[in-house]
DNA sequence: TGAAATGTTGGGGCG
DNA sequence: ACGCCCCAACATTTC
């Protein structure tokens, strides 16, 4: 008997450690383990979305004459005493990056015969390296590297047949509603990813950008948690291409297999650069001197703000528990260079919200951001909420949406409410200070602010 | 995966 | 016809 121990690879279709397990010709067991540590930060969006994505798969392993065993604890404990109680000798997993992983596994690993297979991306995470050995840090010679790997367009199948699971305790998943915006489970991640590369993806290159459109895939949180493999997801962008001989169609093939490769380069930077979980990556931005701000952070936090797309974006976050790509780069630009607060606050509150909240990804795209990272951005970038409104949220729609507030306020006013005369703001039912606020901090005064806070570091 | 400031060019209005 | 100005459109530089 061989255990399979799920972590992060909530799925049987493309599965390298259930097929490791598999393969050794004996049966498998397999297990999820609650542990305390990590369910101990409050993420509910995040937990619902894992806990009936368990229950999915639980699902799909009856239909294969399984079961799945759920057990509670450490699981340098938990594990252990399964294999005995199942007369395991080997176990398999998917090999997991972050510094805590490491650490468990290690551990577990001096225990019992641990094998961890595959990883998180598309290749193993050290796998894209420098010629010398080393790690690239920088994005671009990262992607040529991993665009220049050997890649067969292979996709192990779903087992047809499971062994039955002996009949053992199995702690209950905590009872959650339902993850609205986000059914979880392998099926519906599959029905996304063929949605998109039936047109979507084509469109890609310009459409990502669009806030009042759904041109991205949304299969953020079923890539979190393996509920589709980047290699599935990989071979269908690459499916895509050979379809469309129009090069727009394939360069937004392109543009969406970047975002791919974005996910691992920030995964071999938290593999290879672990203090970037609770520091910036360059030591020189480590102690800036932030704003002690309650009030002007309590304001991003609810999306009350007075730039409309910024306080779309959170409240988006809040509600839904996902926030598009563009809007999360408005809004942490806003929080870090407009309230020059720190990018760790913000970090921490999207990691609260996030269904597809990740360690790696999360905190690349912050640092990413705060210009503190790896392709650091130049310190002077600097987002401007109205004109990025304008490009990304043209008619508005976008921002009446997630803030009903301005819902009746025209195009030439949704960026920029605060221009409206007394006489509009009735006419399009808002008062602005009373139930939409006024701009929380001039743009034109925030960005010389900022310009001068980062360049005298 | 900016934006603002500054510089350049060229068409059209007009005395 | 000519020179001058205005300014939009685009390009370059700067933060």
């Amino acid at each position: 008997m061989n255990i399979w121990w799920i972590r992060r690879d909530l799925r049987l279709t493309d599965n390298p450690a259930l097929s490791a397990a598999l393969a050794e010709d004996a049966g498998v067991t397999p297990v999820y383990i609650l542990d305390p540590l990590l369910l101990a930060k409050p993420a509910p969006k995040r937990q619902a979305f894992l806990f009936n994505g368990l229950r999915a798969l639980e699902q799909d392993l009856k239909k294969l004459g399984s079961g799945l065993i759920v057990r509670e604890g450490d699981p340098q404990t938990e594990i252990p005493r399964l294999a005995a109680e199942v007369n395991a000798g080997k176990v398999f997993a998917e090999a997991d990056i972050s510094p805590y992983a490491r650490r468990r596994d290690e551990g577990l690993g001096k225990i019992i015969e641990l094998h961890l297979v595959g990883g998180l991306g598309v290749y193993p995470v050290d796998a894209v390296c420098q010629a010398n050995g080393k790690p690239y840090t920088v994005f671009t010679p990262y992607s040529r590297a991993w665009r220049a790997l050997p890649y067969a367009d292979l996709s192990l199948p779903k087992p047809k047949w499971l062994a039955p699971t002996p009949n053992l305790n199995s702690a209950p998943l905590p009872e959650t509603a339902s993850s609205a915006g986000f059914p979880a489970g392998e099926q519906e991640a599959q029905r996304r990813l063929n949605q998109f590369l039936e047109g979507t993806i084509f469109s890609y290159a310009t459409d990502r950008d669009r806030l009042d459109l759904e041109g991205t895939s949304a299969l953020s949180p079923y890539l979190r948690f393996g509920m589709i493999s980047p290699r599935q997801v990989l071979s269908g962008a690459r499916r895509a291409i050979k379809e469309r001989l129009e090069s727009q169609a394939r360069a937004s093939c392109e543009a969406w297999i970047n975002e791919l490769i974005w996910r691992e380069f920030y995964q071999s930077i938290l593999f290879h650069f672990p203090f970037v979980r609770s520091s910036a990556f360059r030591p020189n931005y480590q102690n800036l001197a932030w704003r002690h701000a309650p009030d002007d952070f309590r304001a991003w936090q609810t999306g009350r703000t007075g730039y409309p797309v910024v306080d779309a974006g959170m409240r988006q976050l809040a509600e839904t528990g996902w926030m598009h790509n563009r809007a999360r780069m408005i809004t942490a630009s806003f929080l870090v260079k407009h309230l020059l607060i720190n990018w760790q606050e913000g970090e921490k509150w999207f990691m609260h919200h996030l269904v597809d909240g990740d360690l790696a990804a999360n905190n690349g795209g912050w640092q990413w951001v705060a210009g503190t990272g790896t392709d650091a951005a130049p310190y002077f970038r600097i987002f401007n909420p109205t004109l990025q409104g304008k490009k990304f949220d043209p008619d508005g729609m976008y921002v009446r949406r997630w803030v009903p507030e301005l819902a009746h306020v025209p195009q030439s006013y949704i960026h920029t409410p605060w221009q409206m005369t007394a006489e509009h703001q009735k006419n399009f039912k808002v008062e602005i200070g009373k139930n939409y606020p006024h701009p929380i901090v001039d743009h034109e005064f925030a960005r010389l602010r900022a310009l001068d806070f980062f360049r005298s570091k």
